[in-house]
RNA sequence: UGUCCUAUGGUGUAAUGGUAGCACACCGGUUUUUGGUACCGUUUGACUAGGUUCGAGUCCUAGUAGGACAACCA
C-alpha cells in the first residue's frame, strides 16, 4: 500500500521545462494580468518538418495547458519566397497535428504600422537611408571581432532621408539601390546592432497577400518583434539562434514606446534548442533543393522529415507528439537518435495498428495432404493488445504464399521456421510439417532455386480446437492463400543519408570541393533509401484499405496504405521495420 | 583573437545545495500462435582545476571543449 502511494506520488510529480517554470512563475507572479500569449510564427516558404514540430508543440502546448492563446501568425515579409501554397499546407500540418489557432495573422497586416515607425525614426534621426552597394555595406559592416566602420550616408539631413524613402515607397527606386537602415552602434559587440537593414526595395515581386501595393519591405528584425508587440504576445518562444536579436527588439520596441513605459508587460522571448535528429537533414533550404532537383518525389516524400512526408510514410501524429516529450527542451545544443523517434512510433503504432499478413518476398507452399479446391475461413484477430479487439477472416487453402526468409534448405541451429523435418504453425490455422526428405519438401527450378515448399498439414491443429495449443520446435509464420490474395506493390524505406550528420558532412564537402549543395548530397545520399517491391502478396481484407490506415504486416512491420494506391494496384508504404532480433542474431 | 550560450552513461533528459534517476540504444533472460509486444535483469555517467559550504551535478572563478552571431533571408 505504502509502495502503492509512493509510486502515484511519484507519477504526479510532473517535470517542467526550464520554459513552462518561467510561465508557472509569471502566473504566480501575476504577470501580463495572469495571461498567456504565444504565437507560431512561420514563414510562408516551404512545408513544415519535425523540427518545427517540436517548436509548434512548444508554442501550441504552453498556450493549451495554461488556458492561453496561440496564435498562427506568417512571417510574409519577403514576396520573393513566399507563397499562398505554403500558408495552406502550413494550415494542415498544425491540425494533423492536433492543434488549433486563436487567430490566423500576417506580418504584412502589420506593414502600415512599421512603415508609420520607420517614418518616426527617420524624422528621430534613428534611421538613414544607405546607397550603397550589398558589398560596401557588408564590408563595413566588420567581424565578430573587428569593428565595423560608419557608412558615409550615415549623417545625411533628416529631410534628405525622409524624401528618399518616400521615392523608395513609391517605387521611384530600382530594387538594390538604396535601403534604410537603422542608426544603432557600428561597433557594438552584438553585429545585430552595427547599424541593421531595416527596410529593403522589392518591386519585382507581388506579395501573395498585399500584391502590388507596397514596393518597399520590413526586413524580418524590424518585423518580428513588433508583430508579438502589436498582437500582444506574453512568451515569445523560439529556437536559440535568436538569442543575439532578443536586445534588438527590445530597442525597437522602445524606441516605438518612444521611451515611455518601458517597464512594461511587453513580449519576453525565450529561447530553446531546436531539433537536431541523426540521419537528417532538416533546414528548409535544404530540403527544398532535394525537391527541386528531384532527389525525392516532393515535399511529402516520405522519406522527407516534414510533417507531411511522416504523415504519408504512416506516422501518427501521437508518435510525434510523443517523441516531442521525450527529447524535452533544453539550451544544450543536442543531436538526437533518431531511433527514438522509432521506438516512439512503434509504441503508437503497436497499441492501434490492425494486423495483417503480408508477404513481400513469395514462395509457394503447398499442403500436399489438405485437398484441392477446399477454402476454410479463419478468424484474425485485428489488434492482440485490444482486449476488444474485432476479427477478420481470412481464406486458407492448399496453396500458399510464404515469405522466402521462413524457409531454409540447410538452417543453423537456432533457426525455428520451415526447412526439412522442420515444423511450424500457420498463424491462425494449423501445424504444419515438412519431410526429412529434402527431395520430398523442395521443388527447384533448372538453376537450382527453390521455387516451391511441399508440406503436410496436422487436421486437428487448428486454431481454437482441441489440439491447436501442441506444442512445437518450430515458430508461427504467417501466409496468405494463393487464390485469394491481391498482388500489391510495398514501397521499403531507409534513412535518406548515409552519415550520422549529413549538415556538417555536407558543410564540409561543399567546403573541400567547392561545390553545390546538390552535388555534395550526392556524395551522402543513401542508395537505398527506397526499394519497391511489386511482387507482394497481401491478404483480401485490404482491398478496403484507406490511405494512412496503420497497419502491421505481421512479422515485418508498420505500414500504411499510399496516396496513389487504387483498387487495381495497391500501394503499401512501410512505416518503421518491427525491432527483428532474428536478423539482429544472424548479423553476430 | 569579441560577445553570448552550453557541458550529467553510447544518445537524450531529470534533480532547483542533501541517496545521481528515467527513456532510447546495447547486452542477457522469462513469457509468447508476430524472433513483435509485455516483463525482469546486467554493464555504462558529473569536462578539468581551484574555491564557497557541515554538505556541490547544482553556487563562484579559471581553464578546456562545443555551439550561436558578420544575407537588401527568416
Amino acid at each position: 500500500m505504502a509502495e502503492n502511494q509512493e509510486i502515484e506520488k511519484n507519477e504526479a510529480k510532473e517535470v517542467l521545462n526550464f520554459i513552462e517554470q518561467k510561465v508557472v512563475e509569471d502566473l504566480a507572479n501575476g504577470k501580463n494580468g495572469g495571461k498567456v500569449q504565444t504565437r507560431f510564427p512561420p514563414e510562408p516558404n516551404g512545408y513544415l518538418h519535425i523540427g518545427h514540430a517540436k517548436a509548434i508543440c512548444m508554442d501550441f502546448g504552453i498556450a493549451k495547458k495554461y488556458n492561453g492563446v496561440c496564435n498562427l501568425r506568417f512571417d510574409d515579409t519577403n514576396p520573393v519566397k513566399e507563397d499562398n501554397e505554403y500558408v495552406e499546407a502550413i494550415k494542415e500540418d498544425i491540425k494533423w497535428l492536433g492543434f488549433e489557432w486563436g487567430n490566423v495573422f500576417y506580418a504584412s497586416d502589420y506593414f502600415q504600422q512599421l512603415w508609420d515607425l520607420a517614418v518616426t525614426l527617420i524624422k528621430e534621426g534613428k534611421a538613414y537611408v544607405d546607397e550603397q552597394t550589398p558589398e560596401e555595406i557588408a564590408a563595413q559592416k566588420g567581424t565578430p571581432t573587428v569593428a565595423g566602420t560608419e557608412s558615409p550616408y550615415r549623417n545625411r539631413p533628416i529631410e534628405e532621408n525622409l524624401r528618399l524613402f518616400q521615392e523608395m515607397t513609391d517605387g521611384k527606386i530600382e530594387d538594390g539601390k538604396m535601403v534604410l537602415r537603422a542608426k544603432i552602434d557600428m561597433a557594438s559587440s552584438n553585429m545585430h546592432f552595427r547599424d541593421p537593414i531595416i527596410y529593403r526595395i522589392i518591386t519585382t515581386h507581388p506579395h501573395h497577400r498585399t500584391g502590388w501595393k507596397w514596393k518597399v519591405y520590413p526586413m524580418y528584425d524590424f518585423a518580428h518583434g513588433q508583430s508579438d508587440y502589436f498582437e500582444g504576445v506574453t512568451h515569445s518562444l523560439c529556437t536559440l539562434e535568436f538569442v543575439p536579436h532578443r536586445p534588438l527588439y527590445d530597442l525597437f520596441i522602445d524606441w516605438l514606446k518612444e521611451g515611455k513605459d518601458l517597464d512594461d508587460n511587453r513580449p519576453r522571448q525565450y529561447e530553446f534548442n531546436k531539433l537536431n535528429l541523426n540521419y537528417t537533414l532538416m533546414s528548409k533550404r535544404n530540403l527544398l533543393t532535394l525537391v527541386k532537383e528531384h532527389v525525392v518525389e516532393d515535399w511529402d516524400d516520405p522519406r522527407m522529415p516534414t510533417i507531411c512526408g511522416f504523415r504519408r510514410r504512416g506516422y501518427s501524429p501521437e508518435s510525434i507528439h510523443n517523441f516531442i516529450n521525450k527529447i524535452g527542451y533544453t539550451t544544450y545544443d543536442a543531436l538526437n537518435e533518431f531511433s527514438l523517434l522509432e521506438s516512439a512510433v512503434r509504441d503508437d503504432l503497436n497499441k492501434r495498428a490492425t494486423r495483417v499478413a503480408a508477404v513481400l518476398d513469395p514462395i509457394k507452399l503447398v499442403i500436399t495432404n489438405y485437398p484441392e479446391g477446399k477454402v476454410e475461413e479463419l478468424d484474425a484477430i485485428n489488434n492482440p493488445e485490444d482486449v476488444n479487439s474485432a476479427t477478420h477472416k481470412v481464406e486458407f487453402s492448399r496453396e500458399l504464399w510464404i515469405e522466402r526468409d521462413d524457409f531454409m534448405e540447410d538452417a543453423p541451429a537456432k533457426f525455428f521456421r520451415l526447412g526439412p523435418g522442420k515444423e511450424v504453425r500457420l498463424k491462425n490455422a494449423y501445424i504444419i510439417k515438412c519431410s526429412e526428405n529434402p527431395a520430398e519438401c523442395i521443388v527447384k527450378d533448372a538453376n537450382g532455386n527453390i521455387v516451391e515448399v511441399h508440406a503436410e498439414f496436422i487436421p486437428e491443429t487448428k486454431t481454437g480446437e482441441a489440439n491447436c495449443n501442441m506444442k512445437i520446435k518450430g515458430k508461427t509464420i504467417h501466409w496468405v492463400s494463393c487464390a485469394h490474395a491481391i498482388k500489391a506493390e510495398v514501397r521499403l524505406y531507409d534513412r535518406l543519408w548515409k552519415v550520422e550528420n549529413p549538415r556538417d558532412e555536407l558543410a564540409r564537402i561543399k567546403e573541400e570541393k567547392q561545390c553545390e549543395a546538390i552535388d555534395a548530397m550526392h556524395e551522402i545520399l543513401n542508395p537505398d533509401s527506397l526499394k519497391v517491391l511489386t511482387n507482394c502478396y497481401v491478404e483480401k481484407y485490404l482491398a478496403n484499405s484507406k490511405p494512412l490506415d496503420y497497419l502491421q504486416f505481421q512479422r515485418i512491420g508498420y505500414f500504411t496504405v499510399d496516396k496513389t494506391s487504387t483498387a487495381d494496384h495497391l500501394v503499401f508504404n512501410r512505416t518503421v521495420g518491427l525491432k527483428d532480433s532474428w536478423a539482429k542474431e544472424m548479423k553476430k
